[in-house]
DNA sequence: ATTTAAAGTCGACTGCGGTCGAGATTTTAC
DNA sequence: GTAAAATCTCGACCGCAGTCGACTTTAAAT
């Protein structure tokens, strides 16, 4: 037996990632270095490297801490009540609003998750099962309210709406949508279509549609401009 | 006036890119260092940066240039006679299939496109407006035909298949999808479900059905295994 | 208690992307 | 033709992520 040498690893580790917390949101993930870090957590910077595998894998970590409050709140302010593209969208800006909270750094974690390395794979994929077990939650109810075809498939169309998520967070660093009112907009059109079909704006209420439009037009002419 | 100097800029910059070319194709774009990437070129490694403002966008030009013929082959291989579904999925795996043909390349690729650095923004951007131009073209003809509602918004429905085509990238990525069988598979799946809506997949053929749930058997297993 | 194996820790070191400032080359001005 | 300004080119240099091999601490074996 021992748990001497158990305790001290997961005090390390801890010692580790309060760091990354503290570092990471204090002057963001790039400007943290790894030397800064293993001094900050008062190791040596190898020893992190047998903690995880790479930098990117001690953003997950981080992430993982942060995500606690981010899910709380979210469950907090989404309302079981609504209609299922209310709580969808809710969902999904929920998301993009903490990913987004600092731009860099929600770049790199956009990156880590979306293309994992190698390194990284498993440790995104914990992380996108929480958020797509959500998912499967919301659709689960729209389901028994009936608001949903019984014969949907649930993994499918989980999966429909988590490439809509990823678009949305696209947009925004690609510049095409340059505020989160513009991407809850954007996410609203993208839901309404993935759940009536292609026509689906043009049967939505006038508000939708005149929110789409404003975002096209804005689309089209910046596209063009910067060419 | 004076043609020289640019001429100049012109060769260097053929230079550059054909070098990169070359050993981007031959060992990789990790594997290749700016250093070699300048001595091929026979130029010094900062010239480079005043071409490109970062690896990443040498990436980029290559890509540009590889993709001519790409696209190429691709219009040969759609055929404008099939059904709108099949013409999609032709287009989305013919991407996905010259993305994925070196792994880690892909991967960069992947990254820089769908959440793009502020160095590499404009040149994305440009990229990926041909393939939405392509899709564009591909949906036009469809609604022409009939096969798509005439008042579908077809920006809207641009964006939402580039969404699921960056989820089916993301899940070889993920190792969710470890086949360009599978990848297929999936991508039908897919389309259907946004053409036609979450109960798309009970309606469709049954080899359709038996692909998809092929497909949802496999991802459930993994995701248990590997906790 | 002592030896041996294993696990953990460390900072010096490597190779890379990217910058800097000096020097060369071209363009413009007179 | 020449001086001044602007542009382009270069490799030495910097900071950083990640590795290596030596060293220390803990666990197991006798």
């Amino acid at each position: 037996m021992s748990g001497v040498r158990e305790q001290k690893k997961k005090q390390t580790r801890k010692a580790i990632i309060d760091a990354a917390v503290k570092l990471f949101t204090e002057k963001g993930f790039e400007q943290t270095s790894m030397d800064e870090l293993a001094r900050a957590a008062g190791v040596g910077k190898s020893t992190i490297y047998g903690y995880f595998k790479a930098k990117e894998e001690v953003l997950l970590a981080y992430c993982e801490a942060e995500l606690e409050f981010a899910f709380a709140a979210l469950d907090r302010k989404v309302d079981e009540e609504a209609s299922l593209v209310d709580q969808l969208v809710a969902h999904m800006m929920g998301q993009i609003t903490f990913v987004t909270e600092n731009r860099e750094f929600g770049r790199i974690f956009a990156r880590e998750m979306t293309f994992p390395g190698e390194k990284t794979r498993l440790r995104s994929r914990d992380l996108d099962m929480r958020y797509m077990n959500k998912l499967g939650e919301v659709l689960g109810r729209a389901q028994l309210r009936g608001e949903l075809p019984a014969e949907s498939e649930l993994l499918l169309l989980i999966a429909h709406l988590h490439a809509l998520y990823i678009l949305v967070l696209s947009t925004i660093y690609s510049g095409d949508v340059t505020s989160l009112e513009n991407a809850k907009i954007f996410c609203r059109s993208l839901v309404l279509q993935a759940l009536h079909g292609p026509a689906a704006i043009a049967q939505a209420p006038v508000e939708v549609q005149a929110g789409w439009q404003g975002l096209r037009q804005q689309f089209l002419e910046q596209r063009k401009l910067e060419m």
